[in-house]
Parts: C-alpha cells; structure tokens; sequence
RNA sequence: GGUGCCAUAGCUCAGUUUGUAGAGCAAAGGACUGAAAAUCAUUGUGUCCCCGGUUCGAUUCCUGGUGGCACCA
C-alpha cells in the first residue's frame, strides 16, 4: 500500500483532535501534531491541548516538547517531520497529521524555501533601526537592497519589511533570491482534509470552548507564565488577552469576551487560508472518520 | 384612564439650530514563504416607528396614531 500522510486540519474549535484520534485508532497508527503552540510545555489549557488520557491513547508527536523561550519555525517543523516521517512509514502505512498551523501543514504539504536562519544579533540590529530610525527608513533600505521583493511587501508590515532586510542582511543577498514558490515533491501521498460546519454553530463552540478553559484554570495558567509574557510562544490568544487583565488594562470579563472575540477572528483567518488551498477536502466532523476511511 | 419620557445599524446609543446620519460592541471580507494562535490591511443604505401637516426640502419642527418604559389614578 502507498504510503499516506492524512492531513486533518480545519478551524480551531471544530473537533479535529477528536476527529483525528478516531482515525489513527481505527488504522493502528500514530498522529503528528501540527499546532504551533502545542508543541510548547506548560500552556495546555489555553491551547487546548490533547488530555492525558488523549496523548494516551494515541502516540503523538510534536506536542509538549519544547520549553516556552525555545525558538521554532514552520521550516524547523518542515524539517523534523521529514525525519520523522521515514521512521513512522516503516511500521505504518498512514500517519496522521492534525493541527490548524497553517504554515505548518503547508511547510510539510508543499515545503517551504530554503531561506537562512536570522541571527539574534541580526535580528536585534534590524530591529534597533525599525526602533530608532522609523518603519520608512526599514522600507527604504529594503528597496535599495531587494527592489524585486519591495515591489510586492505590504509597507505597513513592520514585521515582513523588517525580515526582508534581515535576510540580507544575514546572508548578503537579497530575500527575494530566496523565494522560489517551488511545491517540493513528496515521496507519500497525502490526503488533505479540513472540517467545516455552519459559522453561528462553529462560533457557539468557541464561545462555550473559552468559557470551559476559565473553568479549568486559565487564568491560573496564564499566571503561572506571565513573567515570560514577552515570548513568542505566549503571544498566543488567551494569554495576551489574560496578561492585560493582570496588568490592570482590562477586566476579567471583558478579557474573557476579548479572547472569545480573537479566537473566533482566529478561526475566520484559517477559513481564509483553506479557501484557496485546492487541495482540500471538507468534511462535517459527524461523517470525518467514515469518509476517511472509506477513501483510503 | 391621565401625565411624562422614549422610538435611528444585528445590539447599546449619539446626532442633524430642517440639506436623508455615526460611535462602541457584534459582524463581513482579504493578504500571507524560516516568529504564523504571529504580523498587516479593508468594510457601516439603515423604511432614522407609521399616516398627515408646515417647508424649496423633514429623520430633525407640529397634529394624530402605534409600541415600550416610568409615575399618577
């Protein structure tokens, strides 16, 4: 049989943990996580990560692997997967891949360009001359150095234009040289599949999700952390909104309704995405497990 | 039954000294290549409750009606 990879992914909140247990139980194999925050320890309940008796069930990888000040990039995921992936083909011959990253399932669905690992140093300075010299003067060496790429940036993305210039100045060439948009080839097939249900139903999911994740100690949670408040990884919705709220800067409630309100704009931002992936097949979270076994 | 107040966006309301209207919340729609749950950016036509009157012109002023709230009976 060809090796497959099934990629189940969807919205945040739909139900593809569930969704992609019931699979990989049903197929005797094990599942790769592509969350990007899951893959931190310590944040379980405001990412919604797997329970024990979940991870228990099924073999999982990339969750709870990395401490919160770790960095990580959908390339480095690109790059561990293919590793790992050999490994788990030998005594598989499905894999699953659930998570809703998008960047993460397309690094691994499509791959992603070889383009260097920005130094902290080079980082700092970029980042020094967006602070002291202003996002026009980024925006004005980005075009001197890399026209190609200046002609198509969005110059109001201090992040992005801030990047370019990074690139060159880490590696002396230009960003644009880096970027190919090449799909790399994959020795598997993959099976892509995304769940979807109506909006107000999905939404009403997220809104009782969040008020379940206060329940279980969010709050607590996001307590415990807060003096790495500063990291990547706790830039995240649920923590940011949480972090404001023991700052002073807003009230419970409305941190609470905010992170409802984020997670939902969240949702929508992936549906976005999706939608212009022609590979992606939809399923209803009732019928996910049946279509997909039946179409293997 | 009487008196007063109110009726404007999905919700809460602002406003127009008559020239057909805008905030917050909610919502919709995008971009995306090594930080992506990140980052950036776009979107407000709505019988201004209804009939009539005044006016060149009414959502705005006036009469009446309808509905809601409060107080008095």
């Amino acid at each position: 049989m060809e090796k497959t990879l099934i990629v189940i992914t969807g919205p945040t909140g739909i139900g593809k943990t569930d969704t992609a247990i019931n699979v990989a139980r049903h197929l005797g194999t094990e599942i790769i996580s592509a969350d990007s925050r899951q893959i931190y320890r310590g944040i379980p309940i405001g990412t919604a990560c797997p329970t024990a008796e979940e991870l228990a069930a099924v073999k999982h990888h990339f969750i709870n692997i990395l401490n919160l000040d770790e960095y990580y990039s959908a390339a480095q995921y690109e790059s561990d997967v293919l590793e790992l992936l050999p490994k788990l083909f030998e005594r598989h011959d499905c894999v699953v891949m659930c998570g809703g990253s998008m960047m993460y399932v397309d690094a691994v669905c499509n791959g992603i360009d070889d383009i260097p690992t920005v130094s902290d140093d080079v980082r700092n300075e970029a980042y020094s001359i967006l602070e002291t010299e202003g996002l026009e003067e980024v925006a004005r060496r980005v075009k001197e150095v890399d026209p190609e790429y200046y002609e198509i940036a969005d110059k109001q993305n201090a992040k992005r234009l801030v990047h370019a210039l990074e690139i060159y100045m880490q590696s002396g060439k230009p960003f644009s040289s880096f970027r190919t948009g090449a799909k790399k080839e994959r020795p598997f097939r993959i099976l892509k599949y995304s769940l979807e249900m109506p909006r107000e139903e999905l939404f009403a999911r997220i809104n009782s999700r969040v008020d379940k994740m206060m329940e279980l100690g969010l709050e607590e949670e996001a307590r415990s952390v807060y003096h790495l408040r500063h990291l990547n990884s706790l830039n995240t919705v649920g923590y940011k909104e949480m972090f404001a709220y023991f700052d002073g800067t807003m009230d419970f409630i409305t941190a609470r309704e905010r992170i409802k309100k984020n997670t939902r704009v969240y949702a929508k931002k992936q549906m976005t995405w999706y939608a212009k992936d022609p590979d992606i097949i939809y399923l209803h979270p009732s019928t996910a497990v049946t279509e997909i076994l039946n179409q293997l």
